[in-house]
DNA sequence: ATTGTTGCAAAGAGTTTGCAATGCT
DNA sequence: AGCATTGCAAACTCTTTGCAACAAT
């Protein structure tokens, strides 16, 4: 009994109205600033909360869960709410200056988007630690296999969960 | 604001009494008796209506989310909840009979436990097609990045999304 | 003045759980 | 009889949204 039909909110930008340039690299630290000009062209007015959420999201590079990024940013801005970090992180998102990523059936993480290679990511169930590797032979091979089934690919996530050095570690000296 | 502490219901029978010979190999077909007769093990009682899920579930041998399963198990059983479905299905996992994915942010899916080897998925976005595939070249690949880091491997999810062979069909056809 | 942004509270979606009635053993 | 199972409704968690007050242009 679930409808995931979501009335849109008419105020809303249509995509088509969008800049094509609003997909910033960021791999230079002014993203930011790119991205408060890019704001405009979508409709959007500066802010000041939601400079500050992108600024720290950015300076930070971490994998974020909503939660996380909320009680960082509450120290920044006292009053903030939840649903402003929500709607920033969309924007992020909807800009392709952040992706989601759900590890096992936790929350949402957020990271930012920075790198042109395709990562994927270490897991540690003991301590949340993300640890993000590159493979290129995981990801021909992951190519072939779509290649076999004729499948056409648009995106892949690779998670390995268990336990980082650091927790390994931790537990022997106990 | 999350805890997830979870207050244990006090009827549940601690894990050390639990049957060692409950994680039982459905690749004979006969897993569903083996279930039932593990289940007493475990302080449970027979039920015809997980019977009847749990027979649906091993024969159909998909990726089910919850929503599916209640709606096959619904024209057998008139009048099951939802509350059973998860239940059960939640058995199957505490007994390795099921395991969960999270394929993307959608609800979760449960499939059949009944190959020794690992496999991943390529997720059809359009259909919600699931195609499992082995590749033992990618598994020594992952196997060789967590040598890498020092970090030991418990489990690791692999999906990759897009467009299975037949919607790419279908799409040209209209 | 117009239109975007925020906080709040309420609503959704998926999942779990307390409870009284019912079913197994 | 004693205890597990079920359906139901309510609670819970994460996320989105309507709205009135406020801020940017």
């Amino acid at each position: 009994m679930k409808m995931k039909v979501k009335i849109k909110n008419k105020k809303e930008v249509p995509p088509e109205k969008w800049s094509k340039r609003i997909r910033v690299s960021t791999r230079n630290r002014n993203g930011l600033e790119r991205l408060l000009k890019c704001q405009a062209k979508r409709g959007l007015k500066f802010s000041k909360k939601r400079a500050v959420i992108i600024e720290h999201f950015i300076k930070a590079d971490r994998h974020y869960t909503v939660e996380q990024l909320y009680n960082e940013i509450k120290e920044i801005v006292p009053n903030i709410s939840y649903s402003t970090i929500y709607r920033t992180l969309k924007l992020l998102v909807d800009c392709g200056m952040a992706r989601t990523h759900h590890f096992g059936d936790t929350d949402a993480r957020f990271e930012l988007v920075h790198k042109e290679q395709h990562h994927d990511h270490l897991v540690c169930e003991k301590c949340g630690r993300i640890i993000e590797f590159i493979h290129d032979g995981i990801e021909k091979f992951q190519n072939a296999v779509a290649k076999e089934h004729n499948f056409l690919v648009k995106s892949h996530e690779l998670q390995i969960f268990g336990v980082c050095k650091r927790c390994q570690l931790r537990k022997r000296q106990r």
